[in-house]
DNA sequence: GTGATTAGTTACTTTTAAGTACCTAGTTGC
DNA sequence: GCAACTAGGTACTTAAAAGTAACTAATCAC
């Protein structure tokens, strides 16, 4: 009954949800390179992760600092003094899914070594070369 | 100095291409769901694929065929007869996407089961209900 | 010779996401 | 008492993605 992998077609619609989910977080200029600059520093004030990427709006840092918390994936703790201090760190699942974004890199390494003719090509390579190159 | 995981801050602009380059490969609607369905068939034709997904466009569906085939994901074989009959099946490198997606989807998977509380939301739910629900 | 078939393409419209700029609160330093 | 600081929020604009509908080519069955 065309089973691969433990999973029935017939279940996908109902099961592809967590994964898509899964998926949807990591999409988006900038995610990634949030976590990776969380999980370098361990914990991140909003501030100090906004210098890092001087290219990325307050908005959409916000935007994706609240969805990655609403998905359980970051702690948000805030001292609740003036100016207020916010910072950023993993919870378990952020650690989780740290360890699955190592084996998404060590694939795309993978293939880039083994067939350098056909890298994945990266669609916010220009955006990064133009706002951040400067710095 | 910040060494986790074998990769250093100080490379990681240069390094998060390929990684994000696939995860941007997994993202948008529906392109899990082309692999699942060609990985639960082995071989699909473009019009199979779009029986499948009835809600699909195919534009959209030769969009993400397109960007699956020149990432070296999928292979197009087109038979010049009249009608043309074109098949999309794995390539190497799909089959190592689907062994990753797997464990997204095991991630996924342990997540909800393990905090069915808050679930990874899918955000084309609504989108699939209300045009596959009917089937 | 007309319609069905397959695997798309093209032009146009609509929706969604992202960018920009300005605004907020309450305290501290000057 | 005025500016600066932090961590955003809001309204508006722009750009990117997706949806829609109509079109193509060559052959076969009728």
């Amino acid at each position: 009954m065309q089973l691969m992998g433990g999973f029935d077609i017939r279940e996908y619609s109902a099961m592809r949800c967590p994964m898509h989910g899964l998926v949807s977080l990591l999409t988006g200029p900038w995610t990634t390179y949030i976590l990776w600059l969380i999980r370098t520093h361990s914990t991140l004030r909003f501030g100090q992760l906004k210098k890092q990427m001087p290219a990325i709006s307050a908005k959409v840092l916000t935007e994706r600092l609240r969805m990655l918390e609403s998905a359980g994936i970051l702690l948000r703790e805030q001292e609740a003094t003036i100016p207020p201090k916010v910072s950023y760190s993993f919870t378990q699942r952020g650690h989780d899914l740290v360890a699955l974004l190592d084996e998404i890199n060590a694939l795309a390494l993978r293939w880039s070594l083994s067939d350098p003719d056909n890298p994945l090509v990266c669609n916010d390579d220009a955006d990064a070369d133009d706002t951040e190159g400067g710095n």
